[in-house]
DNA sequence: AAAAAAC
């Protein structure tokens, strides 16, 4: 292929060019300037106008290097760059739009508004054949067919900004002791004694701090789980599981005092309840008796007296971790020592940290002096319940297992597959992901789950609800044989059950000691209002400076506030699943980058997921389980930081809060609320929780 | 009943 004598700069798509994604190119200037759609920069073309793959030569600067930013950006980029579902046989007019050239950029896209005249099939097919002819696998820029203009796809500054904000989550300095979790347990209201956070009836042999690993193995008799369990549980009692039989000795008793696994306890609750009125499923379910570590018993305690490496150590340092918190300290030996666990601790504790380090340190260990083969299975697994969550926790662990030169690599829905499938061709350490894609994958056999070793289940009990639960079990059913379990979660109760008795063989059981409302810095207020003025009440509180995000039950509500606060002249925008993933990524990433200040989103964002700053949370509709505004309020008053959480109700919905607030635990005054009232301006404007 | 999660 001749060099062309063309100046440098016709090479490349201007990515980088500040015009670029300014100009609209027209199916004439596609036709002109072929190289637009296919992104095939490099090729010569023909040298006139009339012949395809002619591009006319032009004055553009050459390509600048990628900085170390760009390219840190980049793969998140690429999944960012996404289009709605692929359908390239049934609607091709518009493929050229949508090819990337091969470093997942987007090229020039054509825009909708200019089909004109169709390519027409011939050229589309010899324009697939003549990009996958030069770019090969780069087929990964598998068109997925937008439902909008490529324009959308752009928009790489937020994005980036975005995506290099690792591990938020974890790196704030915490008032360990100070506070933490609201309580998860209905029924704690009826075992409220509470000696040093330690519950009174947990039996001894519950007792296991976090060094449990040299405390004797008091006896025990091994039935019960098997027993009960149906014929799906695999035949397998804990003494022949064969990679953890190193562990059986130094290990405690399995759990025998959760037969009523799964079913609401009789609490008080039950009784004032009636069915037919009450929230449709708002169970409560048995807490799950847990060694509470103190504080201040792991206050001394470093990263490396917990037995991680240097590496890891050195990286969580720059992640801002300087010392373990209290979930961290507590889960993390226990981790590396093989065992399964159950943790809960509050979001925003550092419960990321507190399962990945450990988790690449395992896999780093179960490694040791082996080379890293092309094409090797992942050897540890992290399911989370959202996409954003999936490649929040990646940002953390990423870092991490890099510094130890593993490789993660996000595996989840709504982005095209051919990139995650290229890295698992590649091979990687550990995938982090959603169910749909994992099992897609493994269907595909484009993914082998047989060789982890450690899974991990992020918001573990929202994975055991309705709908997760069973994709769930039978990835983990995919897992090496007896591989470790890790289940984490805020609100992890009894809802697990039902997993812990497939799949968790003796597992510890850790929380936080003293994480109550009474110690937490939100603020809970509930607004009685009348129904039609609900939009008026939504915008003054909404109308103000700090980040606020607003949740709605539904997805097309949360899309209407959005356009109801624009309308208003209050920037918003929506986060919910009718969203492709680029928007959904987008417009999350714009409320972190602080380009918005108002998010809408449905429940989606209710766990797990972390932003910065978010100083009051409103709830437009209220959530039908106390979980969910456990989970949604857990958005503000991070790290010790005040937050407001303010729910609208009617006047029906009332009792039925008041009843929800008392699951969770939480007082909160209810204060009938008109459009215009100073209280509305009070929660708006405020900054800080006075008292 | 809704939300999430695959194509």
């Amino acid at each position: 292929m001749p060099k062309n004598k063309k100046p440098a700069g016709g090479r490349a798509p201007k990515n980088f060019d500040p015009r670029y994604g300014q100009k609209k190119s027209s199916y004439q200037d596609r036709k002109r300037r072929p190289d637009a759609a296919y992104g095939a920069g490099d090729k010569p073309g023909s040298r006139s106008p009339k012949h395809r793959g002619y591009r006319a030569e032009t004055d553009e600067p050459a390509k600048r290097r990628w900085t170390a930013q760009e390219r840190a950006g980049r793969d998140e980029a690429r999944g960012i760059r996404t289009h709605a579902p692929r359908d390239r046989d049934a609607r091709p007019a518009r493929d050229e739009r949508r090819f990337a050239d091969d470093r997942g950029r987007p090229t020039a896209g054509a825009s909708r508004s200019h089909d004109g005249p169709r390519g027409g099939w011939r050229d589309r097919a010899e324009a697939t054949e003549r990009r996958d002819d030069a770019r090969g696998p780069a087929r990964s820029g598998r068109p997925a067919r937008g439902d909008r203009p490529a324009r959308d796809d752009r928009r790489f500054d937020g994005d980036r900004r975005y995506t290099d904000r690792p591990a938020r989550d974890d790196r704030r300095p915490t008032d360990r002791a100070a506070r933490d979790d609201r309580r998860f347990d209905g029924d704690r209201r009826q075992n409220p004694t509470r000696t040093g956070g330690r519950y009174q009836e947990r039996p001894a042999r519950e007792d296991r701090r976090f060094d449990g690993g040299s405390r004797q193995k008091p006896a025990r008799d091994g039935r019960g789980y098997d027993d009960r369990r149906g014929s799906e549980r695999p035949t397998r009692r804990y003494d022949d599981r064969p990679v953890r039989d190193d562990r059986a000795g130094s290990r405690p008793e399995r759990r025998t005092d959760d037969r009523r696994a799964g079913r609401p306890n009789r609490s008080d609750w039950t009784a004032r309840t009636a069915p037919a009125q009450q929230d449709r499923v708002d169970v409560v379910h048995d807490r799950l008796r847990a060694d509470a570590v103190q504080a201040q018993d792991v206050a001394d305690t470093t990263f490396a007296d917990l037995g991680l490496g240097d590496n890891i150590v050195r990286t969580l340092d720059d992640l801002g971790a300087q010392r373990p918190f209290p979930i961290q300290a507590s889960t993390i030996p226990v981790i590396l020592d093989g065992r399964d666990v159950l943790a809960r601790g509050r979001t925003g504790s550092g419960k990321t940290i507190a399962f990945g380090a450990p988790l690449v340190e395992a896999v780093l260990r179960s490694q040791a002096g082996q080379r890293r083969e092309f094409g090797r299975s992942p050897k540890a697994l992290i399911l989370a319940p959202t996409r954003e969550l999936a490649l929040q926790i990646d940002r953390t662990i990423q870092p991490i297992a890099r510094s130890v030169g593993l490789f993660t690599t996000q595996i989840y829905g709504g982005v095209p597959q051919a990139r995650q499938v290229g890295a698992l061709k590649k091979g990687v350490d550990i995938i982090i992901g959603t169910p749909g894609r994992i099992e897609d994958l493994v269907e595909q056999r484009k993914l082998d789950l047989s060789e982890v070793r450690i899974a991990v289940l992020d918001e573990a009990d929202h994975m055991c609800e309705l709908g997760f639960l069973e994709p769930v079990q039978r990835i983990l059913r995919l897992t090496g044989e007896g591989s470790q379990k890790l289940l984490f979660s805020a609100t992890l109760d009894r809802e697990v059950a039902s997993l812990v008795d497939e799949f968790l063989v003796e597992p510890a059981v850790h929380e936080v000691a003293g994480e109550d409302q009474a110690s937490s810095t939100i603020d809970h207020r509930v607004l009685v209002i009348d129904h039609r003025d609900k939009p008026e009440i939504l915008a003054s509180l909404v109308d103000r400076e700090g980040k606020t995000l607003v949740f709605t039950r539904t997805r097309a509500y949360a899309e209407m506030l959005a356009e109801q606060f624009e309308d208003a002249g209050i920037h918003a925008v929506a986060l919910h699943g009718d969203l492709n993933q680029a928007k959904r990524t987008r417009n999350l990433a714009r409320l972190t980058s602080g380009r918005v200040s108002v998010l809408v989103a449905t429940d989606v964002a209710a766990r797990g997921i972390h932003v910065d700053d978010i100083d009051l949370v409103v709830q437009a509709d209220p959530p039908d389980e106390f979980k969910t505004y456990l989970h949604r309020s857990g958005r503000t008053g991070r790290a010790g930081r005040a937050g407001t959480v303010v729910s609208l109700v009617t006047r029906q919905r009332r009792r039925r809060m008041a009843e929800l607030l008392d699951r969770a635990e939480i007082d909160a005054p209810f204060e009938e609320a008109r459009p215009g009232d100073d209280l509305l301006e009070e929660l708006s404007g405020r900054q800080v929780v006075p008292v």
